[in-house]
DNA sequence: CACCCAATGTAAACGTTGCTAGCATTGTAT
DNA sequence: ATACAATGCTAGCAACGTTTACATTGGGTG
């Protein structure tokens, strides 16, 4: 007689937010508008039930206005995608600034960082890796911002072969493990699988640093980083 | 909300009510042949286009029938993602069973496996780390052959620690890197990501290896395998 | 200033989805 | 033979993505 979690009936709506600046038929900018009430709603909410119905009930507008700003929902996922690879390269970028200068220990930290946003922002994070953007090549603003989230790592990885830290000519195959590395463990975070794991005890900096540090020294002893 | 109509509370392996075969009316075994639906689907399509109401379509019943076997969509997902790790497993085990006694080669071969069945089963993929299962919890059968798949790894871990190729005591912090590795590359894969970072000129096996082999030697100059 | 038209909003509708309710049929145990 | 639990069906709801046709607006041109 357990009574499973049956869904409940779906969420009635009345989440109206007549949003609308001075009374006006035009909105102003109905397409910041949008992505900002995708962003905020993704701040607590599943990806799922980001519909795109929902965000312009929020801005205030019908439900067929937003077609005069993307040209479907894949469009709009991919804007905001776009501001979390920007938002990536800032967490990124600040944690390199916070560490000390030793090229290595910068480029470990840049992983750190990347954990960490992934493990503040899941929602939004899964809205950059998730299914509904497989073809980013259709949305070339969104490969343009992930390339210059993944440009940072190459950069870190470029001061390291600068100071002869790390062989040179192995760029690519360096940044490709590193970056592996890192969304991997993002995505398992986000994924909800480190619960099954059993790894929930850790502080996610600490799980994200020895990640970070196996992959400079190696797992099978390399006594190097921290 | 009346909800007598739970799913049959699924048995372990051992018993089943005897299968019952043809019949106009009863499917015989309706809740194999979703799963079944779904998996074919998932071969050649997006997880996104993978409805209930479809797989009920293909197995020839209506669209309610399949609330008769599963309580809700995700309930079939978890069934399908089920498999998926049980693949996922397999894959691990038959690509360790083509390598060399070496332990830290067998190792490394699993993750090389992981990666392989990731890019042999992107959708498959997708289902088992989407965002439609965030909360594997609900899921113990998931959880269970989750942690059976992230059990083949431990094992090949174990062996190397046996045999002194690894340090003791380090167990789950390698394992966690190595899971984060191989799934980081699997998803970048699935994702479709490496197209934008433009390494889609390599094989898939080579990038696996090369990153299975920088997280045993690390990227600083191990010159470990390979 | 008057006008026009492109940009941007609305309303209504189509087809699909997940899910529920109530009823029909079946196989099996009594 | 019959009762009953398991399992199927039809119908229907609310929400969704998207399209179509129409309404309103404001900036540029006469």
């Amino acid at each position: 007689m357990s009574t499973l979690n049956r869904a409940p009936r779906r969420r009635a709506a009345a989440t109206q937010r007549a949003r609308k600046p001075r009374g006006a038929y035009h909105h102003g900018d109905l397409r910041r508008a949008l992505i900002e009430a995708a962003l905020a709603l993704l701040k607590d909410h599943d990806p799922r039930q980001l519909s795109l119905r929902e965000l312009a009930r929020r801005a205030g507008v019908s439900t067929a206005a937003p077609y005069r700003h993307f040209s479907s929902k894949a469009d709009v996922l991919a804007a905001v995608a776009e501001e979390g690879f920007r938002g990536l390269a800032a967490a990124m970028r600040a944690q390199i600034a916070a560490a000390p200068a030793d090229p290595l220990a910068r480029f470990r930290e840049a992983g750190v960082g990347y954990v960490l946003f992934a493990h503040a922002h899941p929602a939004h994070y899964r809205v950059m890796f998730g299914p509904e953007l497989v073809e980013k090549s259709a949305h070339p603003d969104l490969a343009g911002a992930a390339l210059d989230a993944f440009d940072v790592l190459i950069q870190a990885i470029g001061d390291c072969v600068r100071a002869g830290a790390l062989p040179a000519g192995d760029t690519q195959r360096v940044a490709l493990a590193a970056w592996a590395g890192v969304h991997g463990l993002a995505s398992l975070i986000s994924a909800g699988q480190l619960e099954v794991l059993q790894f929930h005890t850790r502080r996610i900096e600490d799980l994200a640093r020895d990640v970070a540090t196996a992959l400079l020294g190696g797992v099978t002893g390399g006594s190097d980083g921290r």
